[in-house]
DNA sequence: GCAATGACGCTCT
DNA sequence: CAGAGCGCCATTG
């Protein structure tokens, strides 16, 4: 892929102002967009595999200048605690996460956290029950 | 350029 | 196992 990227972002909904910053956020969200369908990561997972390691916080940041249009699957990247941490910028988004989450196939536990040993990406795969 | 902030992670209590 | 504190690093004001 060549110059597919601007054109990618644009799909994305990226603005020309979050275009500047795309060649430190493009990892994250080339990552991002990799993880499996009823899977999740988490965001230390996002950066380690991005190149970028300590960086998780950096993720955040790049997903909160996500835009709402963005294809982008959000929804699959939890902390590494298994919680989710959108609650604290988008009211209720924990919960829209939640659900789409369920909706894939991720269960919660009673505390309200993913088993990320069952459905971690990269972990034990083959022992996800169907 | 400096100071403050933050969708985090790890360690200690 | 849960909660609090410290550290890391890029973006924003």
């Amino acid at each position: 892929m060549k110059g597919s990227c601007a054109a990618t972002l644009g799909r994305l909904g990226i603005r020309p102002v979050e275009r500047r910053r795309e060649s430190t956020w493009e990892k994250y969200y080339a990552v991002i967009r990799r993880i499996p369908r009823g899977r999740v990561a988490t965001y230390g997972q996002v950066a380690r595999m991005a190149g970028r390691p300590r960086h998780a916080r950096q993720v955040g940041y790049a997903l909160y200048t996500l835009p709402q249009g963005s294809k982008l699957p959000w929804h699959r990247v939890v902390n590494a605690t298994g919680g989710l941490s959108v609650g604290r910028v988008v009211p209720g988004g924990d919960l829209a996460q939640r659900f789409r989450l369920e909706r894939e196939g991720v269960a919660f536990g009673l505390n309200g956290r993913i088993a990320l040993k069952r459905y971690g990406w990269g972990q034990s795969s083959a022992r996800r029950r169907r």
